[in-house]
DNA sequence: AGCTATTGATAAAA
DNA sequence: TTTTATCAATAGCT
């Protein structure tokens, strides 16, 4: 839709691709938007440009780790009814399945301990502090990347004085 | 972009707005394929009809876990940014900023442990079914939803008995 | 960033 | 679903 066709295959002309990008992105989250209201829909997208540019958009409704989570549980329930529609009874797949889930749980298991003993061995604090590359994200000088969830007092310290801020 | 213009606002019959949500849900997909191709970009939609219908889209290169993990992380930074924007400097703004991020960590923990004390209680597992509605996306009959990452050997034990089918 | 010629998406109808 | 008249998005320029 422009002044000529174009193929669908990666431009290589780094700035064109750049203004399609932007330009395309802004079509998208309209037609979110759009697709919100007219059919009462709700709608979660995250993109990353090849600069690492960040963009998301969520109805709102709900937000994203809300949709995140309703992912995981309808993913959930199709890998289940997957396996109802292949046509095997409970009985015929069990054994071999449930070995399977077995094997899997197992793994979880494991790493959910190692994260506890890493957690036990830090004294329940795990965040921490890096300098990024952040492709433009945000403004052209040092990000701070602290792990979601686990703001961390030591890693603020850190942080503070990697930069020679002093802090009370 | 059809025999007539259309205001943006929620189409009250439910047959035209199935149809719509089909047809512009398409739209998106086909949007997000080819923003992926053409400039090389990471994209993940989630999407959810008002009916419960579950659509999603994720660029090849990646998936929608890892696209979720790192809006986490960008989440993360951008409120950082959006504080150093405020033009306060970390000097100014620790004394009582730090305090603040004390308590939601302090907070965090508490929930952290809590969980722990949880899992502790149960050897381990966390894993549960329940049979839900779940709007028509999958078998109009039981679904069974197992909590992501915990899949639950008890829990589809559980399931099966409580299904009257009999497990090796 | 704005401007159009074109292509693309889709609302209404079949 | 499929078709088709229209509206909307956007590729190439400036």
């Amino acid at each position: 839709m422009g002044r000529g066709k174009i193929e669908i295959k990666k431009i290589e002309n780094p700035t064109n691709r750049q203004v399609t990008y932007s330009k395309r992105r802004s079509g998208i989250m309209k037609k979110a938007r759009e697709l919100t209201v007219l059919c009462d829909a709700e709608v979660s997208i995250i993109m990353f440009s090849n600069t690492g540019k960040f963009s998301d958009y969520c109805s709102p409704s709900t937000d994203t780790k809300t949709m995140f989570d309703r992912y995981q549980r309808v993913t959930g329930i199709n890998l289940w009814s997957a396996q109802q529609r292949m046509g095997e009874d409970l009985d015929g797949m069990d054994i071999k399945e449930l070995r399977g889930l077995e094997q899997n749980l197992d793994e979880a298991l494991k790493v959910v301990r190692h994260r506890k003993e890493m957690k036990e061995e830090h004294g329940g604090v795990c965040g921490y502090v890096e300098d990024i590359d952040d492709g433009g994200q945000t403004d052209p000088m040092y990000s701070c990347r602290v792990r979601p969830n686990q703001p961390n007092l030591q890693a603020i310290r850190s942080y503070a004085s990697h930069h020679d801020l002093r802090l009370a």
